[in-house]
DNA sequence: TTATCATATGTGCAGATGTTCATATGATAA
DNA sequence: TTATCATATGAACATCTGCACATATGATAA
């Protein structure tokens, strides 16, 4: 414990320079910071949980959707409206329907390794 | 097109038996879902992020956090308690600071995922 | 054209959420 | 003991969010 007492933050027992060097002084850039907590923030609603859930074994249209998910087709169509904004889901019309799917690997990733700190 | 239609939940062009079998008929047990979205949920917020990422380069006491994310202290200690009970984060008293560091690799795999979604 | 089906969207509201402020707790030092 | 530092916590408040409801759009069929 040295005398460079006043150059920190806080007293004595404070890590604010663990292991020899300054800890953290900076963050990434906000925006990048602020669009990673936007994209978890979309995986973190159950009703949008349960369609990407769904959507892992098929593609569906949204009345499919609104009856595994358990829940109105307008909750659906609003959620996978945010989905698509987050682009975790992609559609194609098929007649009347719109037929809904993952974006891409990167939802099926994610929704692993979430499952994985779930269950250990 | 069978006249099997009124099995169905909806018309013709829906994908209610997607490659000949049933669409996902079932998801997995709703406490998993919904801890899933807990989850996810607790990734979702700004301020939890930077902490968390702050994390990811050393273990660092509440108030060199504050100062690092740029908020009040306050608010990082509620933020910590959310990730302590999400079990995203520990914590070892240290005199008179408390020293929070990250939980375990799956933070770590999560965040960096996040991530390679947002930059692709 | 009209009727119907599938989906999307605007609005309003109830419940959830994050922060601020004040205060409590807990540890250390005098 | 008292004083101070570091952290935790309770309460109030403003904002955000997801859903219900009504309605609009868009496609198909009669």
């Amino acid at each position: 414990m040295d005398n460079s007492k006043n150059d920190r933050i806080c007293g004595d027992g404070c890590s604010h320079e663990v292991n020899g060097h300054p800890a953290c002084p900076e963050l990434p850039e906000e925006e990048i910071l602020y669009d990673l907590a936007d994209l978890f923030k979309t995986f973190g609603d159950t009703t949008r949980i349960k369609i990407l859930y769904a959507l892992m074994n098929s593609e569906l249209c949204v009345c499919d959707l609104a009856e595994i998910v358990g829940t109105s087709q307008s909750a659906v169509s609003h959620q996978l409206r945010t989905l698509k904004q987050a682009r975790l889901v992609k559609f194609r019309r098929e007649g009347k329907s719109a037929v809904y799917s993952l974006a891409d690997d990167h939802v099926h990733t994610m929704l692993a390794q979430g499952l994985s700190h779930i269950c250990e």
